[in-house]
DNA sequence: GCATTAATTGAACACTGTTCAGTTTTTATC
DNA sequence: GATAAAAACTGAACAGTGTTCAATTAATGC
């Protein structure tokens, strides 16, 4: 009852990681369990320590998985110029990517590592892709040599859309929210843009 | 073994929900157990299944009270009407409150309800009365019949500031967001606000 | 063919939320 | 005051969790 070499590490790796996604995404991640993923692998629960150093590790490469699938939606994404109008088509793709992977998008958040300590460095560039395509949207608001600035506003944008879409999943808030997830996003980048306009050109 | 009377249920109440609340402040809310919280009270974990249905029932009051200790402190505040000075006064309480509570305030949010139900009413109206203050700071720019515009413009920054804060907080991303959270607030009010100024006066 | 190394298992440990029969004390009734 | 009913409290129990590790087996290097 041992050593069966049925699958490459590669192999292995590759059906632990779909079968959390697949269990995540049927029950929610809080039903990733090792000895459910296991069962799906039709493994014991021992080899998927031998895979990863534990559960935390395994779900960080799941949500290293969800943001290559963000940036693939995306990728087909390109500006045309138009700040506004770029934006919420970028904001529109972002908006159904989550929308239709609910709980996969929660455990990018959720399961963040132990406290204080950095993530790698893969995951990070892995996010690092997304918010540049962002950044690109809203370039020609600005002056080309306030590439600070632009990064600070992309930053915050992204921050506030993620704020828009996660108290929307938290089912706790979703009456008080009584607007949908699209129209909060349109508010907010309208006004946004359009006081990023105002400011530069003095009139506020 | 049974039937000690030495407090009543009120203060058994107190004394459970108190003694969770400063669990999660020191060792994390993950530290919330039943046994953990009954060694603290000096009860046994039965006695918790007596005072609340079940442990989430008990987050849910612990987040009540956080929802009461923030009301509390922003209840000192009174808008002077100027939307912008106003409005960062009271996210600066806001991102202070938060800071200074993080397990706590985190709780709020990733304790949510099982999926699909709706929280308690109690619940409901302890988020509602800190969605009004925020309402009240960016009345004045709003025409007075233009109330369903205030409100969804008050839930949007709200949901903006609560995202700007969670994502700061989530140390995966606290190296990608580089700037500190009071700055990016401070990006968010300022440009979102002249963005409704702009719009409403027809600029943009 | 033999020794080494790697893969795989399943039992085990300490923990978790939750239930519930049993015990004790308080309260209500007569 | 005695007795019955109700309420409070316990601790053992159950099924689940993450994780470790000796034991077993197969593949590999020589």
């Amino acid at each position: 009852m041992a050593r069966r070499s049925d699958h490459k590490r590669e192999e292995l790796y590759e059906m632990a990681v779909s079968a959390a996604a697949q269990i995540a995404a049927r029950d929610g991640f809080r039903a990733i369990t090792a000895r459910n993923v296991a069962d799906a692998m039709g493994y014991s629960p021992g080899t998927i320590y031998n895979l990863f150093d534990n559960l935390d590790d395994l779900f960080l490469h799941v949500t290293g998985r969800t943001l290559d699938a963000l940036f693939d939606e995306l990728s087909g994404f390109s500006p045309n110029g138009d700040a506004e109008a770029d934006l919420e088509r970028l904001a529109g793709i972002y908006l159904s990517f989550i929308s239709s992977n609910p709980d996969l998008w929660r455990m990018v958040f959720e399961f963040s590592l132990a406290k204080e300590q950095a993530p790698p460095e893969w995951f990070s560039l892995k996010i690092q892709r997304v918010m540049a395509l962002l950044e690109n949207c809203i370039a020609p608001l600005f002056p080309e040599d306030a590439s600070n600035e632009r990064r600070d506003c992309a930053r915050v944008l992204w921050a506030s859309l993620h704020g828009i879409t996660t108290l929307a999943q938290v089912g706790k808030l979703s009456n008080i929210t009584a607007l949908d997830v699209p129209d909060m996003a349109e508010i907010l980048i309208q006004n946004f843009l359009a006081g990023i306009a105002a400011r530069r050109d003095g009139v506020a």
